[in-house]
DNA sequence: TTTAAATGTAGTAAACTTACGCAAATTGTA
DNA sequence: TACAATTTGCGTAAGTTTACTACATTTAAA
């Protein structure tokens, strides 16, 4: 809950909002460049409202008037976001889709940005450096994710392993012990199997990281949650970008690791990836 | 070639400005934020000037008026911490290299979403609209990818697979022919057993498609190259972004397959979706 | 039916821009 | 060097737009 973009908040209380307060709403996150660049009389315009609608719109989300909102929507666009909302039409051509597909990953990367707690990421990545043991755990589309987190941790010179098979996560759960730390990534947290070997491996004393939608089944049975409050997708057009916020978080993650690791290890992380220069053509320019 | 500024421009002009224009840049300059909130009146009396001269001090710098040039200098306070490439410090705490991770990732997405080809990225819908079959090959960290590709495209009623191991690979491109889509995804598009792979799949008829670096072996043995340019990472501390950008494209092929496909094709994917549902614990509220 | 909330109308104050004119600086000419 | 001619810079004042406030009216809720 820190620093978050107007834009978002705009779109977050859209429902709590009036009739005529939506209505400003929508035109303003339909074009909030456009809505930088108007004069409070046109706004009012657009949204078939009355100037002081536009102005009390304004007020309520703690602007001083009318022009210290557009400053603040300026700012706002500038972090990043650029278009909210805008879902993918089913007549959009390429030139529409791509940016608006890049825009949405964008957007929830910036809003996740602002909101993750770095106490917990500081929990995590002690968590991670005290472990005997590493086993990233997650299923279908969370499965990728896991696995490119092992092939990020395991440069730390650890026993890490990702697992994208219920049964062998269950097994590897029941024998984990103090010590060992169960990653579980989930969009959803609510996935039965997920939770249930979530809870056996807590059974068990190991700690248990969930990267995972708060309030959820899963995040109640870890010893640590990492939030990730990605709105749900209804579209059928837009893509689920909770994924991609996951690795970013797991990016974070494993620099975490490095910097406690410090300077003494970077000759390790080096050696790693020279190993992979003679499987390579050289540049020739 | 860099988006300079406004600050910068102003500072930079300085030297050039005549009186009463060089007093209205030393009151901004001192106080930029202040400036963004004052208005024209009270910026005068603050630097001695008259009105109109703070007036013509905007014009000159390419602002519509005076409300306009607050906007951009609004615009321009944000700008400077946020997008530009900051590097992780081995000494920085969560705080500081929790949003540079983000930011980086961000200004990759924003880069690669205005440079990237819509049509080759239409080319590349065609051919796979059309594929009998689909394979998604990478290796290491580019095999998640291909994996997570995978998970996506297999909603489209299609013969889809990944893999991540070299032998299989090579088998299955000698295999191939004419209809079959190999989908190569690579950072350097350098390493030799996929370039050599992909050079056995174009020999049989297939297709090859690359989403990998420009100008790279790989790209130049694809029949459509969908180009990646990404700067390397000699930064021990910054995670490598190539990796999300490819998954981010997958989501727009993913999308373009699926607006071709049309409206008829929903109901199939809804089915996907729900068959998903008994999995999970409800949500109680 | 009463009360409170939501929205609009109209007037006013503030903010911004434009037109114009004087003063300073620059250039040209004797 | 002196002085006119011209340009440039700057401010005054008027005009226009913009935004805000107080009050009235409508709409919804109790």
């Amino acid at each position: 809950m820190h620093a978050q973009n107007l834009i978002n908040i705009i779109s977050d209380e859209l429902p709590n909002l009036n009739k005529s307060e939506s209505k400003v709403a929508r035109v303003i996150l339909a074009d909030p460049d456009g809505a930088t660049k108007s004069s409070i009389a046109a706004l009012a315009k657009a949204a078939e409202v009355s100037e002081p609608s536009v102005n009390r719109f304004c007020k309520r989300f703690n602007a001083a008037g009318f022009p210290d909102f557009k400053l603040k929507l300026a700012k706002a666009l500038v972090s990043g976001v650029r278009f909210v909302n805008r879902n993918v039409d089913p007549d959009d051509e390429v030139s529409s889709y791509t940016p608006k597909i890049f825009d949405g990953t964008i957007n929830n990367l910036a809003m996740v940005r602002d909101k993750i707690s770095h106490t917990r990421v500081n929990q995590v990545v002690d968590k991670l450096i005290q472990a005997k043991r590493i086993y990233f755990f997650g299923v279908g589309a969370s499965g990728s994710v896991a696995r490119d987190a092992e092939n990020k941790f395991f440069r730390f010179n650890l026993p890490v392993s990702f697992h994208d098979d219920v049964l062998m996560q269950r097994m590897l759960a029941s024998t984990g012990s103090t010590g060992d730390v169960f990653f579980f990534i989930s969009h959803t947290g609510r996935t039965k199997e997920v939770v249930e070997i979530a809870e056996i491996a807590r059974a068990n004393g190991s700690t248990v990281i969930g990267l995972t939608a708060p309030d959820s089944p899963l995040a109640r049975v870890s010893s640590v949650t990492l939030d990730v409050d990605v709105p749900e997708n209804t579209d059928e057009y837009m893509p689920m970008t909770s994924r991609i916020v996951h690795l970013v978080i797991l990016d974070v993650l494993a620099t975490g690791v490095t910097l406690r690791r410090g300077p003494d290890f970077l000759p390790h992380l080096e050696k790693i990836k020279n190993s992979l220069k003679p499987t390579r053509y050289p540049r020739t320019n």
